[in-house]
DNA sequence: ATTTTGACTTTTAAATTAAAAAAGTCAAAA
DNA sequence: TTTTGACTTTTTTAATTTAAAAGTCAAAAT
């Protein structure tokens, strides 16, 4: 049975995140969160030393389940191509929910602090852990010739990640098309590259 | 024979763009140009109504000299993919030389004229418009299979361009390595995309 | 004892203002 | 026709203030 603490724990986290949510990590006070829970601000400093610590936690939260959704979309799907897509679509789906904690405040937005910082890479690490050993297995199933994974993966994701939305060319919301746009040239992208992996992989070439 | 008013113009021109080079368009300003020619700063006013035209043209300079470039390397080398990586040569030795005019000077960076904003957009469709035309003439040379050469082209730069320097990531200035590695990722992107196409457009569905 | 809070200090961000520098104008001189 | 000195206007930068949020702590409440 959870200890009185933790429960108290969660309800701020889950209150700061739907603050973060819509205004970002910045624009959201303490004290604001304290009044969603109708308690004092400085009650919350009880079970966070700072913000910082707050805003971590919130961020290793979002990021647990969504490693947990992308391994459980790739167990659920066939093949290199549509893994990687299934992942593209968990991407957009996430991003559609949590951009605003990417955007924050136009101007704010680039003095996230070092931990967080630290932590997105550590995000990117995993993601491109994921992939190199997608690309491995596929190899090993024969659906792919062998190639240097790691490499391989890291310059699909690299050629991925460009085509990602760029918050300071559009005006600030992003919408619903262009995103489903994005993402649609995303699996493209990934559909082209595998074909170009697989080389004469394919039963049907002339 | 030029009439005397082109040659100072051009010498401007000149002169501005040397300042540009190093110190980008916002930190250069009439007064160090003038210095620089040995003249006044309003006499710069009797060729160029205002700043936003001087920029202007030392722009439409800069890329009508890379496009030029760009058409005599892609006619020097023969087969799609290493035409497409004589582009990456070519826009490599570019960036080189004028990156300071894309970073400019780091919190100034994103106020850029509409007009010098609206050039970069027709670059960009410019460079589009050489690799549709190329991928089109790779079709016909039966390089290529048939694909829809537009949404093809611009998924690949798309793609490209997200590796693109980061200004905001690095360091301030890109060092001689990165770009490097950067641009060889990119040119094997190339490969491995071309490769895609070449096997992938035959409708061959299992 | 654990948790909460009021009263407080420190730090950081936002707004205001003042000063400086650059952009731009124009009539007179070269 | 081209250049310049003397000028005004606009934009940047820096300095100052103000307000607000972050963070501390001892006392009160549960």
């Amino acid at each position: 049975m959870k200890p009185d603490t933790t429960i108290k724990e969660e309800l701020i986290i889950e209150a700061a995140l739907n603050r973060f949510i819509h205004f970002g990590f910045n624009k959201t006070t303490f004290s604001e969160i304290a009044r969603d829970l109708n308690i004092t601000q400085q009650s919350i400093y009880y079970y966070f030393p700072d913000k910082k610590s707050l805003i971590t936690k919130v961020a290793e939260n979002i990021m647990a389940s969504f490693l947990e959704e992308l391994l459980v979309k790739i167990s659920q799907t066939k093949g290199l191509v549509e893994k990687l897509k299934g992942i593209v679509d968990v991407k957009a789906s996430f991003f559609e929910k949590y951009f605003m904690l990417a955007i924050d405040h136009p101007k704010e937005n680039l003095r996230d602090s070092d931990e967080l910082h630290r932590f997105y890479l550590e995000m990117e690490d995993k993601q491109l852990a994921i992939v190199v050993s997608e690309f491995n297995e596929a190899i090993e199933r024969g659906e792919l010739k062998k190639t240097d994974a790691d490499k391989t993966a890291s310059i699909l994701l690299k050629a991925l990640s460009s085509m990602q939305f760029d918050y300071k060319q559009q005006h600030m919301i992003p919408d619903h098309n262009s995103l489903r746009e994005l993402f649609d040239n995303q699996k493209e992208l990934i559909t082209i590259f595998i074909s170009g992996l697989q080389n004469h992989a394919t039963p049907c070439s002339n």
